[in-house]
DNA sequence: AAAAAAATCCCTACATCTTGGGATTTTACA
DNA sequence: TGTAAAATCCCAAGATGTAGGGATTTTTTT
């Protein structure tokens, strides 16, 4: 199931906080918008598990987004200006993020949003890439076209296209930029001696 | 001279917003601490020139930096909750930053700080990339497609596509893995901080 | 020698990117 | 307040990549 999560803050510092903290633990897509009203936009997602993370500054009684997103498995989190807590209770959320709240603990609520459906499972099945995989994904990583790699190693471009089928596969990787990053980690290619501009 | 930017807040979330927002324009070193105290490990950062942001919640009268950093070019930007100005005026600092400061805003101000002192000196035919620019390619670099980017940006895909063959011109870098080379060299994306499985 | 793994090759339909043209509106600055 | 730069938007054709199926031949391993 396809999962997301909305920052709704109107500081676009708090955003981006929020953002980079939740980037570092979580693989799924995070929005980030300024007011509610901009979820309209996304009324078309149906089915999907959404946390959203959503301001409630001056105490005021939050909104409930179940009629907003019906179809959807969502959760939601308050951002809560410590000093302006609400003193009503506030319904179907437990849990709230302050100024003051540390990453950890934004990535622990965010975690039990989801705990409670399944945890990512996490193939760890230590697939290795096979040599002539770590070959295509460097020249992939050096910036050469399935065209030009079959090219280089003599193979035609549908035996690229399969490796790099398993490659994806393997390394859970989809875009180009993930695995140059992924090349880079795992000592493919080195940035020290190769220049981006070199990379055709 | 040496650069650096200290963000200076008892949250985390925005430190790391406002770090965030800063590291995508500023090729510069962001040290982020919670408390004024942790500043005195750097007492030995002499001869640099130096922009502290500094929250001042509560509308407490700010600190006075210069005799604990006297050797070093500092500027300060005061983070000030928007509610809770201080009557006083400020000594030394004509910027603040609230929570409702946008990134454009935050940028502004930094330059600004750093402008008085000198204007970049337009070395050869600079073609440095343009705020949008770099957001896009921070983007491209992270794995998001030209429509995924024209989303999360808000604007037309078509647009994206412009922005991206203006930063093809004046890098010269064509591929999206030596584009991803070069905003790691750049700091626009982090490795240390970003697994390559989160790029989507 | 049989089984398993790796490497090779092929196809189609569709998605996405690139290239090479534009044009208009906003924003910054002098 | 006018100008330049930046940001925005649009099109079409062709190149390239992706997703989903396969199949065959080499190597390795047991």
């Amino acid at each position: 199931m396809n999962r997301k999560i909305f920052i709704i803050h109107s500081s676009e510092i708090i955003r981006k906080g929020i953002n980079t903290i939740l980037r570092n633990y979580f693989n799924v897509e995070i929005v980030l918008l300024e007011k509610i009203e901009e979820l309209k936009a996304f009324y078309e997602l149906n089915g999907q598990e959404i946390i959203i993370i959503y301001e409630n500054l001056s105490g005021k009684k939050p909104v409930n987004f179940k009629p907003l997103l019906d179809k959807n498995q969502i959760n939601w989190i308050i951002f809560q200006n410590d000093k302006e807590m609400s003193d009503e209770p506030l319904p179907l959320c437990k849990f709230y993020i302050t100024l003051a709240t540390q990453a950890r603990d934004i990535e622990r609520m965010v975690s039990r949003c989801w705990d409670k459906s399944k945890k990512q499972p996490r193939t760890e099945e230590n697939e290795e890439l096979t040599i002539r995989e770590k070959e295509v994904l460097q020249l992939v990583a050096l910036g050469h076209s399935n065209k030009a790699i079959a090219e280089k190693l003599f193979i035609s471009i549908h035996t690229v296209i399969s490796h790099r089928k398993n490659i994806t596969e393997k390394t859970g990787i989809k875009s180009i930029s993930g695995l140059t990053v992924y090349a880079i980690l795992n000592n493919l290619i080195d940035t020290e001696t190769i220049n981006p501009e070199d990379l055709i």
